[in-house]
RNA sequence: ACAGUAGGUCGGUCUGUCGCGCAAGAUAUUCUUGUGAGGAAAGUCCGGGCAACGCAGAGCACCAUACUUCUUAACGAGAAGCCAUUCGUGAGGGUGGAGUAGCGUAACAGAGAAUAACCGCCACCGCAAGGUGGUAAGGGUGAAAAGGUGGGGUAAGAGCCCACCGGGCAGUGUGGCAACACAUUGUGCCGUACGUCUUAUGGGUUGUAAGGUUAUGUAUACCGGCGCAGUAGGGCUGCUCGUCCGAUGCCGGGGGGUAAACCGCAAAGAGUUUUAUGGUGACAUAAAACCAAGAUAAAUGACAGACGCUCCGGAAACGGAGUACAUAACCCGGCUUAUAGGCUUACUGUUUUU
């Protein structure tokens, strides 16, 4: 499995994000909480979606913000493998970390790989 | 050697695995090659470029700046100086600097904070207690008490007069481009700070989410005609004058917002480095060489290990801890603030040795 991260995986349009947030369930895996939506797919080549967002409430300096971030797109980019999935439906995401202190990476890939076994699960069981 | 002062400068390196943005290329949808944060990228406090909109004018107001000369594209920035004050043994550091006619304020204490009389001193009146007047030499209060010391003078005193000293103002001379300094002459002219006020200079507004193009496609934008009507109202920085624009409805034309892509915008300019010359310096001139981030829910990374550096422990081997601040967003010049640790230049103080 590859563990390259194109730019296709990443949710930049701003409707969809709306979309997203209006319509998304979620739950908290701490120090992440994850919002997702599950849709059909518009077009065959269409993947799943994210993208990571640290507030800036809780850090106010971007050196910091920048750290946290990609220490999360790095553990979604290295297990991602885990909701690969070939049916005609795909997921939009959002990582949102909620912690209010910088956590070691190694907490956040484990976080994350519990992440995305639920929702492996919920999207096997919403296919059946 | 230790402690310090003022600048300048650097601010990690390497390996492996897995990745990202941009550019170019290819045998083209995956590869290859190149390249990819800062000295402050930060705060957004000034100045400029660039862009859009606005702009008949006058008066008042408002804001900023304010010693001198110089530097600069420009500045409220910088350099070199001057003066006052203050901290330091010192190298040096901090603060302040246009003008002052009028007006206002000066806590507490104190009789009194500016046309001073509480005590004291002197004169007169009174038996006395005390009263009237004169007096800023002495006492006490205070951050500050009407220049200081001595003499003359006087009822007692007072720049009332004189000598010396300090300061101010005016003149002259010397030095300096100048602020100013020094010398000298005259003049008894002799509290200070802040505010108000005055003067000079500058100031249109908004910021690249500016602004432009394209495709999609359609409003209460905009244009023309008729009418309410040159009315309501609005613009011109805030106000006044003045001046300009100017509605709702109907008819006809016309193409906006939103989301998207591209341009703006990515390699080149008030550029950087070195050398030379000029200048105390900021800086200028000349020559040579060198320049390659460009994201946009936002790349420049993650993990593992090694080395380096600092500190601690240890005789050593080695072990442990730490390795800052801070993430470009139109671009430049400054300022301010943050910063582990290191290098370096000049200088100061103390101690020791020669």
């Amino acid at each position: 499995m590859s563990h390259r991260l194109s730019k296709e995986e990443k949710l930049c349009s701003r409707k969809k994000i709306e979309t997203l947030f209006a319509e998304g369930q979620s739950f908290a895996q701490y120090p992440l909480r994850i919002v997702y939506r599950i849709h059909p797919k518009s077009s065959p080549d269409e993947q799943h979606q994210f993208f990571v967002s640290v507030p800036k409430r809780k850090f106010k300096k971007a050196v910091k913000r920048v750290w946290l971030r990609r220490r999360v797109r790095e553990a979604y980019r290295l297990h991602k493998d885990i909701i690969n999935y070939n049916g005609d439906k795909c997921l939009d995401m959002a990582f949102l970390y909620i912690a209010a202190e910088q956590k070691e990476y190694h907490i956040i890939e484990k976080q994350m790989i519990e992440i995305l076994r639920k929702l492996a699960h919920i999207l096997n069981k919403d296919t059946e």
